[in-house]
DNA sequence: GTATAATAGTTTCCGCGTGAGATATATTCC
DNA sequence: GGAATATATCTCACGCGGAAACTATTATAC
């Protein structure tokens, strides 16, 4: 049985015989399973009542380690969205009492964004879930494939420009 | 020099060292790529005065054969979008004039979206640069490391429900 | 054959991200 | 020290997709 991107690679060689389309072999099944492993991985976020743009603030906040706390800009950065996107992620977070934004003394440009004790034990209990849904998502591989997989995705983000 | 996800995973271990981050390696990774990927990819689309969802459209007719028409149904099944989303990105291409879309006389509730002729001619050029550029983003790889990623991700496609 | 359900598309409202401008503060250069 | 420039953040209009409600047509049940 032909999973869909081989058959519209099919359709392609049928079509369009002067191009070699087998790069659709990585690159469409790639963005098709980046599709949905978000699905997947968003259900999650949304048992504890999170949104992807908030999981992604708390987490991000979460892993520097105490204080647990970034500027607009170091947080926009590690997320890769505009800054007005952190804007507003980090005004929900603020509505539900999971993170503070305060004036930097050292700069009064610059703002402080810090988990609260809440938006601590929230992410500490989303994380724990995120990271099993992940091993689920992953047990279809041996180790080696896992490894394999890892290597080959590394040495490509890598190239592109990390 | 370690890239943004290793440093990632090293923040986690410290900081949960509880948790077995590794599969992080593969799916934070598979993500950030895909986004990159992404917008390397939508850049080929506007140079040919396309976006996203137009060039899905163009494309998933293209490749059907002639005579380049699918209901909006299965331009919605192949494209993994909502109805609403058909709606619109055929609106939109309509628009344009590169794709016409008629009441089907078998059953009047379908429709019957087809190519235009300038629709045609315009995908066949954004298609060949496409895959040029698809080529160029795959050219760290080997041929034995393609195949290999290649199966990989065919495989986990497979297995979450292709 | 008519009522009911199913199906195909469209419309409407909403959430979210982007990107350009606006604002406030810092820095640099005379 | 003041003007010009740079930096950090926020604001706002816009585009796009999702989901649910709505319309139109066809299929099913009795």
């Amino acid at each position: 049985m032909a999973d869909h991107v081989s058959t519209v690679m099919a359709q392609w060689e049928r079509e369009r015989p002067d191009l070699d389309v087998t790069p659709q072999a990585v690159i469409a099944r790639l963005h098709r399973l980046a599709l949905r492993l978000t699905d997947e991985l968003v259900s999650i976020y949304a048992e504890h009542g999170l949104g992807e743009g908030e999981f992604d603030v708390l987490a991000t906040l979460r892993r520097q380690g105490a204080p647990y706390a970034l500027t607009p800009k170091e947080l926009g950065e590690q997320t890769m969205v505009s800054s007005g996107a952190v804007t507003k992620r980090v005004d929900r977070c603020l509505a539900q009492g999971w993170v503070s934004r305060d004036r930097r003394d050292e700069d009064g440009r610059g703002r402080r964004i810090a988990l609260t004790d809440r938006g601590r034990e929230l992410i500490d209990a989303a994380f724990t879930d995120h990271i099993a849904n992940e091993h689920r998502l992953l047990a279809v591989f041996t180790a080696a494939e896992r490894r394999s997989l890892a290597r080959l995705l590394e040495k490509w983000a890598e190239q592109t420009g990390a």
